[in-house]
DNA sequence: GACTGTGGCCGTGGGT
DNA sequence: ACCCACGGCCAC
């Protein structure tokens, strides 16, 4: 029997016969695309009330619907439930389509107790099942079968994990972005208006194909008869270049889906997919597009997603995230012009093609960088790229743990019904502890935090859904939680707390490595494997979880809560002053004592630590400044900057870091952080401020440093406040531009009466002598800067430059 | 229909 | 003039 090795990319499953078959789709060790088929049976867990009904199960078949399901056959396993031993009924079906029809059924028989697991995917199940880990290598033993499809399938009589968990490399990427007619002002019309030109790029290919003529010596132009004939070429290129994944930006969203519906309207065969099926959409929140054999990476849904927390930007447009991300960009021409560019100047239309190909050699590059993220999160949760790519957090911890419940027998609990989830919605659970900064400029002062709080909590004291104990126990080593009333017990390692041990140990040892040598790859592995270890707790206090646990959730808070506040008891015992302290973070003023004693400190902290909890020494910072808040008159949390030995500032909470706040105030709040960081220059930095306002007051500055961004979250008709952004927002759609949800609203304010959102207007439309000068400096500039001139004693009159005035008058 | 958690600051509108 | 809910966005 013939033996081949290969790495899995995408998977389905179709019924042959009668009968459900998995489809692996992947390439070989040498290359070769191939398919691997393997039959496999879908099942479920029962749980039941009474033996018998082992028996009452075994005979269930029936119709519903025109349709006959059927049980095929019952097994009893001993498994666990929340770590307690049960007696479950592995129940096998015909197809997996009788999977939730069975699972109905049974559900309100009175024997059965429970039902678990009826929702996981089937392919989901297979992969699990048989340990397969997608782009990793797998032997499968089999002969290639006479099945119609673009490349070889093998019927699989054996299939398993390689022993070395080889990871694929050398993936071909094909990125692909189109242009469409988009008359101004219009919505998206994929019915009516045609793709004008579709980019592709690759390893071996980078090329724009448009339909209209023009002269051009780009050699990167290809020319073709109409639409149909464009798409025609994107249905030879897809084949010639064999891709493994396909990528795009929002490509889940608009450009696979335009290019299928146009290729339905013009009668073009789009058959690329491995069995010449073609773009498939799966319809939810939102679209997401599928083809066969071929993994999809939408680059901003992983942006988006998976890595929000560690891009930073104030906008996920391609170009804001691949300057974030490459470091480079820039187009000049004006897409909205394209329709009228198209109709009547072709001529002009080579930069439009530019800029095409352009967005498709950025969206690559990103592609490309971000591979080794996703294909080591792939291999984490195991399920294949497409579905990792569009992953929420809890949809990773929670398939992370479905992956890893075999070893412990664990079955996983039921999803929520409605009604429990209506009851886990009403309770709150209470959080970190903040301690209130005094505001003052400060000398000398060292940070700590403590490395993964939560996760390491967690792992240390067995915090677990299954570990959970009444208060009162009588279990010998059980560790109490008297904060929350609950106890943990410590005879045998929770499921949740094992993995979340596991997930910190080999996030350790992969930075061990790191130390010796610099590879991406263990970058990427360990930005990854903190990500998902930071997701537990979260996870742990989401309603919709399956292994939702308030306990345990309020646990970790209250644990978080007193190991901050005994190691800030024991930094003022120690003789330093304790300025602030967040959650997991402690800010302290040397007092003169030496930068090494601080180091020190968290020897004696670490000493009385359990397990993996650990206090790390951050840093130390020249200088910081807290500042007062606006109506108490108590320090701000949240809102501190500090300074580095190597002069740079680190900036936290004000408005210098917020996206809804004018650039101008933005500048002129860093930089006077700076002066007062640097060298406690507070004469200096009033000086500027003045040049700054002056210069507001007689419209020197352009109107793009007064533009304010805002977020629209939900539909305009759904707010109850109309704030400015709102107001314009509504504007624009009068005007018939598109804005939905999660759209940046630009505005700028200009000068007149009455409310603030009757004086928004659009930045384009506003001229430079326009805005008004008196809302900057009173409601942008001063507030920005006011608490921090507060702390040298300055007054808001003084701000203005008014101070002398008074001054003269006191005298 | 999907959604990881809480703590916190502050501007604006909407009401008195 | 004042209070407070709404809304956005940030820290962790």
């Amino acid at each position: 029997m013939p033996t081949f090795h290969f790495y899995p990319i995408d998977i389905t499953y179709r019924i042959v016969s009668g009968k459900p078959v998995i489809y692996l789709y992947g390439r070989t060790k040498d290359g070769q695309r191939i398919a691997v088929a393997d039959r496999f049976d879908p099942y479920f867990w029962a749980i039941p009330q009474k033996k018998s009904v082992k028996e009452r199960l075994e005979n269930l078949s029936g119709e519903k619907d025109g349709e006959s399901y059927s049980v095929t056959s019952v097994e009893e396993k001993k498994k666990r439930l929340l770590g307690k031993e049960v007696e479950a009924l592995k129940v096998t079906v015909s197809q997996p389509k009788d999977v939730p029809l069975v699972r109905e059924l049974i559900r309100e028989w009175d024997d059965i107790q429970s039902v678990h697991e009826a929702d996981i995917l089937f392919t989901r199940r297979y992969l699990i099942d048989k340990k397969i880990i997608p782009m990793t290598l797998v032997v499968v033993e089999g002969e290639e079968g006479r099945e119609e499809s673009r490349i070889p399938v093998i019927a699989a009589t054996a299939i398993r994990p390689a022993e070395d968990e080889e990871t694929m490399k050398g993936l071909g990427i094909l990125a692909v972005d189109i242009e469409t007619y988009y008359p101004k002002g219009k919505g998206i019309d994929m019915d009516n208006n045609p793709i004008l030109m579709l980019a592709v790029h690759g390893e071996t290919i980078s090329r724009v194909i448009t339909w209209k003529r023009f002269a051009t010596k780009r050699r990167s132009i290809e020319f073709v008869q109409d639409e149909a004939a464009l798409l025609h070429r994107f249905r030879e290129i897809v084949l010639e270049e064999q891709p493994d994944i396909i990528t795009g930006y929002f490509s889940d969203g608009f450009d696979l889906p335009y290019i299928k519906r146009r290729a339905e309207k013009l009668k073009v065969n789009l058959d690329i997919g491995a069995d010449f099926s073609g773009i498939s959409l799966k319809k939810g929140m939102d679209t997401e597009s599928k083809i066969t054999g071929i993994a999809h990476f939408d680059v901003i849904k992983f942006v988006r997603g998976g890595l929000r927390t560690s891009i930073a930007t104030d906008s996920y447009s391609l170009n804001a995230v691949a300057s974030k991300l490459l470091g480079e960009t820039k187009h000049e021409v004006e897409l909205d012009d394209l329709a009228e560019v198209w109709d009547k100047r072709p001529e002009k239309l080579e930069p439009y093609c530019d800029y095409n190909l352009q967005d498709a050699l950025l969206t690559y590059q990103l592609a490309e960088k971000l591979l080794p993220n996703l294909t080591e999160l792939v291999k984490l949760i195991g399920l294949p790229l497409q579905d990792c790519n569009r992953m929420s957090f809890s949809q990773l911890v929670e398939s992370f743990l479905l992956r890893k419940e075999g070893e412990f027998d664990e079955i996983a609990p039921e999803k929520p019904t409605e009604h429990e989830l209506a009851k886990r919605r009403k309770v709150r659970l209470q959080g970190a502890f903040v301690h209130e900064p005094t505001p003052g400029l400060y000398h000398d002062l060292a940070v700590y935090d403590f490395r993964s709080l939560y996760p390491s909590i967690i792992a240390s004291h067995n915090i677990s859904p299954d570990t959970v104990r009444e208060a009162d126990t009588l279990e010998e080593g059980a560790f109490v939680v008297r904060e929350e009333k609950v106890a943990y017990s410590t005879a045998k390692k929770g499921f949740i707390a094992a993995v979340v041990e596991e997930v910190i140990t080999r996030r350790m040892r992969v930075k061990d490595i790191l130390k010796k040598k610099k590879d991406p790859f263990l970058e990427a592995r360990a930005m990854m494997l903190k990500i998902l270890a930071n997701s537990f707790y979260g996870y742990l206090g989401f309603p919709s979880a399956r292994w939702y646990s308030f306990a345990c959730a309020a646990s970790v808070t209250a644990l978080g809560r007193r190991y901050i506040t005994e190691t800030i008891e024991k930094a003022e015992k120690a003789g330093f002053k304790v300025l602030y302290s967040d959650t997991d973070s402690i800010f302290l003023s040397l007092q003169g004592k030496s930068k090494a004693a601080a180091k020190k400190f968290v020897d004696d902290i670490n000493e009385h630590l359990p397990g993996l909890m650990e206090l790390e020494y951050e840093g130390f910072y020249p200088s910081g400044i807290f500042v007062s808040a606006k109506d108490n008159k108590g320090g701000a949390k949240k809102r501190y900057a500090l300074l580095r030995e190597d002069g740079s500032l680190v900036i936290k909470g004000f408005e210098a870091v917020r996206r809804n706040t004018s650039v101008i105030a933005k500048e002129v709040q860093e930089h006077v952080l700076k002066a007062i960081l640097e060298k406690a220059d507070d004469k200096k930095a009033l000086n500027y401020l003045h040049g700054v306002i002056k210069g507001i007051r007689e419209k020197k500055l352009a109107v793009e440093k007064m533009v304010i961004r805002t977020r629209l979250t939900k539909p305009i008709s759904s707010y109850d406040a109309i704030g400015p952004h709102v107001a314009i927002a509504k504007q624009m759609k009068g005007k018939g531009i598109d804005i939905a949800p999660g759209a940046i609203i630009r505005y700028v304010v200009t000068t007149g009466g009455g409310r603030i959102r009757d004086r928004a207007k659009l930045p384009e439309a506003t001229k430079q002598s326009e805005y008004d000068a008196d809302y900057y400096i009173n409601n942008q500039i001063i507030p920005a800067v006011e608490k921090i001139f507060e702390v040298f004693g300055h007054t808001k009159e003084e701000l203005l430059g008014k101070g002398a005035q008074m001054r003269l008058l006191e005298f």
